[in-house]
RNA sequence: GGCGGCAUAGCCAAGUGGUAAGGCAGCGGUCUGCAAAACCGCCAUUCUCCGGUUCAAAUCCGGAUGCCGCCUCCA
């Protein structure tokens, strides 16, 4: 592997070289959604930098399995489906598939395995039974299965807490049946007209960290590679699917784990119990998918990201720039006359140059903030070229221009951002902001045809009326020499 | 209360020991009938504050202030 990859490790709280376990094969799980509601931006920013770093690894020649889980029975589906009056199962299906219309109108590529908790009751019940027999477990008798906090040595150095201090925390109201306020639910009994497996400790279903431990180990295999999530799940979740898998198996869990930062409203964490949450479909009503996937990606995964609708119309512009440099090359490439020209072999140092920046800025623990700002600088070399007629005419010229495009598209192609058709993309965004202005396409066209013909007859005082009429509403119209082409300001 | 993180220009943001990337906004210029886009130039002697280590600190150490997160379901 030629790149060294640096990974940022909850574990060490440090910066990690990335080495696999089995040379160039990568075993990542990452945890998905609780299908109970629409996924938020925080969903969305999880999923996405997880996608991102999926398809870096990819990139640079590791050959990646990706798992990514849906909770389809928990606590909230249950609540979710009373509210509803439909079945917990009806609930899960619902926002499944709402998170797969979301996804992947974001760009995200779908995972090699997609399991779900309640199709893998088996695997988590014989998981529970293994924990039984190695004393890490004991069952209740109201029928609920708890695991024995205390028995695991080590228990809390993920989240960076020791037992002590939890226990102190004094906010853990101690249960009867539990031997340890810090015990957590392996197996839960369940009430009647609540959905229930069968298992050796009566009809119930599974705690929440179990799935993670179960599927985990079915699909990837202990220990595996890396292991992500919201920063939110590293303590609890994290930490007890940490301790249950290393008390089962006998070894160690993952090598790395990864947590992202959460977006915050107004310097507070959007989250749904500060019902502060704004969802991806609401977004994307009036924003372009690819705006909000480039938005996401502007700040380095760790960092907590503010959400604010101005922040969102400044991505816009940037990304607008990226794709509008993409259709000016484009645009001179289909020309089919190119002449010799002089020698431009210093304008390809500078791109390897670029592009050597954006590699180590991604192998830097994925700073997708540092590369966007190498593709701006790439963004301005290709315009500044482009400027010059002997370069855009001459064939050294057409091969710099290619070469500038191919390596968007593979900056794209990582990014899941720039990857698509230009032009679809400047098309759908003009019709958004038509949409969100309330502009009528067709009035401006008729304005600008009016201008158009005052512009032919020379009456400049008319055509200036009618350029400051449409600047009024937002609209800048470009006079260019194949016609007058507009768009937002 | 315990543990952890962050503080960089008007705004967003990268940068963990070698003298402040990038984007938005702004200003001047080129281009244009006028514009826009694009390009060129300008825009932080300085990185919350105070002390320390060092030849050298935004970067390391100590302290202060402010903001945030986890400790309970949460990406």
């Amino acid at each position: 592997m030629e790149n060294i990859v640096l990974i940022y490790n909850t574990l060490s709280r440090q910066k990690e070289e990335f080495i696999p376990l089995e040379n160039n094969v990568v075993k990542m799980y990452v945890c998905g959604i609780t299908a109970y509601d629409y996924c938020h931006i925080g969903h969305a920013r999880s999923t996405v930098v997880f996608d991102v770093m999926v398809r870096y690894l990819r990139h640079v020649g590791y050959n990646v399995t990706f798992v990514r889980n849906f909770t389809d029975i928990d606590d909230k589906i249950i609540n979710r489906a009373n509210e509803e009056n439909i079945s917990s199962e009806q609930v899960a299906e619902k926002y499944i598939r709402a998170f797969y219309e979301d996804m992947d109108r974001l760009g995200i590529l779908r995972a090699d395995v997609e399991p779900r908790a309640t199709t893998h009751i088996r695997e988590m019940i014989s998981l529970i039974q293994v924990l039984e027999r190695k004393g890490f477990a004991y069952p209740t008798p109201s029928g609920d299965v708890y695991f024995r906090v205390r028995k695991m040595e080590n228990y809390g150095r993920l989240s960076g807490r020791n037992i002590e201090e939890l226990q102190s925390g004094g906010r853990v109201a101690p249960e009867e049946e539990k031997e340890d306020p810090l015990d957590f639910a392996l197996w839960k009994s369940s009430k009647p007209g609540e959905p229930a497996w069968e298992s050796p400790w009566g009809d119930g279903r599974p705690g929440w960290h179990l799935e993670c431990s179960a599927m985990s180990e079915k699909y990837l295999g202990i220990p595996f590679d890396i292991h992500g999530g919201g920063q939110d799940l590293a303590f609890p979740h994290h930490e007890n699917e940490m301790a249950q898998s290393e008390a089962a198996f006998g070894k160690q869990f993952v090598r790395y784990w990864i947590h992202n930062g959460f977006v915050r409203v107004n310097s507070e964490k959007m989250s749904k119990s500060l019902d502060n949450f704004i969802t991806i479909r609401d977004i994307l009503s009036g924003v372009h998918p690819q705006v909000l996937r480039f938005f996401l990606l502007t700040k380095h995964y760790r960092s907590p990201l503010d959400y604010s609708t101005q922040y969102l119309l400044e991505a816009e512009k940037a990304v607008h720039r990226v794709y509008s440099t993409i259709a000016l090359l484009e645009k001179e490439l289909s020309k089919s006359k190119w002449s010799q020209g002089q020698d431009y072999s210093h304008v390809e140092q500078d791109i390897q140059d670029i592009v050597r920046k954006w590699n180590q800025a991604m192998d830097d623990d994925f700073n997708t903030a540092e590369a966007i700002g190498y593709l701006f600088s790439l963004m301005r070399l290709a315009n500044r070229m482009a400027e010059e007629k002997s370069f855009r005419k001459s064939e050294a010229g057409r091969q710099i221009m290619n070469q500038i495009l191919s390596v968007i598209k593979e900056w794209g192609d990582v990014l899941g951002v720039f990857n698509g058709p230009c032009n679809e993309f400047l098309d759908e965004l003009k019709s958004l902001r038509c949409v969100r202005s309330n502009i009528d396409p067709g009035l401006v066209q008729s304005l600008i045809e009016k201008r158009q013909s005052a512009r032919k007859s020379k009456d400049f005082v008319l055509a200036d009326k009618l350029r400051s009429e449409l600047a009024e509403m937002g609209i800048e119209v470009m006079d260019a020499p194949d016609g007058a082409k507009w768009d937002f300001a």
